[in-house]
DNA sequence: AGCGGTCAAGTTGAT
DNA sequence: ATCAACTTGACCGCT
């Protein structure tokens, strides 16, 4: 069966997640920038509970969180833990309820750390922020019962071999919670799903397929063969990716995502498949709907 | 109510 | 040199 996935937010499904700015809480007394910040906290985890709820009841299998489900948590001057904060077990709590949804309902849920977590950058600072940033969502992830914390594999700064050696040299630095849910995605223009799986298949990390990412920057892989590789680099579900290009494959941008999914960009092969895939699509939940209905049609 | 400017962070490639 | 794009617009302050 496929488990096709829905990312972060709604196209018309009244459910929002909150978020605030740096600038902001520092203009506020520290009572009141821990006021704000609870209050979209809690306000974030009760949406998180109405998103599993949609996708139970919509037969969505899958649900990508967003990175800022907990806003500034890695900041340098405003970050916080949960746990220092005055309502931060009963905030835990919160999450623990959606971590229980979700295992119950069988709905999965995922992180993808966004693009300031460069895992193989030659600059220290960046790794090490990149590392708190990968915990962080790690620590969310033991609550609500995530299994993947998805990143691309970052720059080539001039020499790939170089930039993938410092990209597993790093990920021993994760504690083995992290590395347990850590898994790489080809990009749409610098490392394709051969290069990522020589990394995958060397440091243990799952591969995530983007075929979108892989139309865009193609390799000595066809579609098929990408697929079955990256299947034999998961010890549990496999998770994949699709998106249609926005003004069709001979635009000018065929990278940019489109509202919906064009059935003819869905490789015929993953139908037979138990997998997820995570729509990556513009009009989100009525993406999925849609996805959903054609594949359910096809059958 | 609506609108324009802003938002912590990296890297690449198009213009 | 500047800037949009990337997994995702939301929020604030002004009129």
């Amino acid at each position: 069966m496929i488990r096709l996935g829905l990312c972060c937010i709604f196209k018309n499904e009244p459910i929002k997640f909150r978020t605030t700015t740096a600038s902001v809480v520092s203009r506020l007394s520290n009572t009141d920038a821990i006021e704000k910040l609870t209050s979209i906290i809690r306000d974030n985890s009760a949406s998180l509970m109405a998103a599993l709820k949609y996708c139970k009841k919509n037969h969505i299998g899958s649900f990508r969180v967003n990175s800022r489900i907990l806003p500034l948590a890695t900041h340098p001057d405003y970050g916080y833990s949960l746990k220092n904060l005055p309502d931060g077990e009963s905030l835990i709590a919160q999450f623990l309820d959606c971590g229980n949804y979700a295992a119950e309902n069988n709905i999965r849920t995922t992180f993808h750390p966004d693009q300031f977590v460069v895992l193989n950058s030659p600059r220290h600072d960046v790794v090490a922020s990149s590392i708190k940033e990968i915990e962080y969502q790690t620590e969310v992830a033991q609550w609500i019962n995530t299994d993947v914390i998805n990143i691309h594999c970052g720059g080539g700064y001039g020499d790939k071999f170089q930039a993938l050696f410092r990209l597993k040299s790093n990920v021993t630095r994760l504690s083995s919670e992290a590395r347990k849910r850590l898994t790489f995605e080809n990009d749409d223009k610098l490392y394709s799903p051969a290069e990522v799986l020589t990394v995958c298949n060397d440091c243990s990390v799952p591969f995530v397929y983007d075929v979108h990412h892989h139309r865009c920057h193609t390799d000595n892989f066809d579609i098929e063969s990408a697929t079955k590789a990256a299947i034999s680099t998961w010890n549990r579900e496999p998770l994949f990716h699709i998106s249609s290009p926005l003004n069709g494959w001979q635009s000018r941008k065929p990278r940019s995502h489109h509202d919906f999914i064009d059935i003819n960009d869905f490789p015929e092969i993953w139908t037979k498949l138990d997998i997820t895939i995570e729509v990556e699509a513009k009009a989100k939940e009525l993406a999925v709907k849609k996805l959903s209905k054609l594949l359910y049609c096809k059958q």
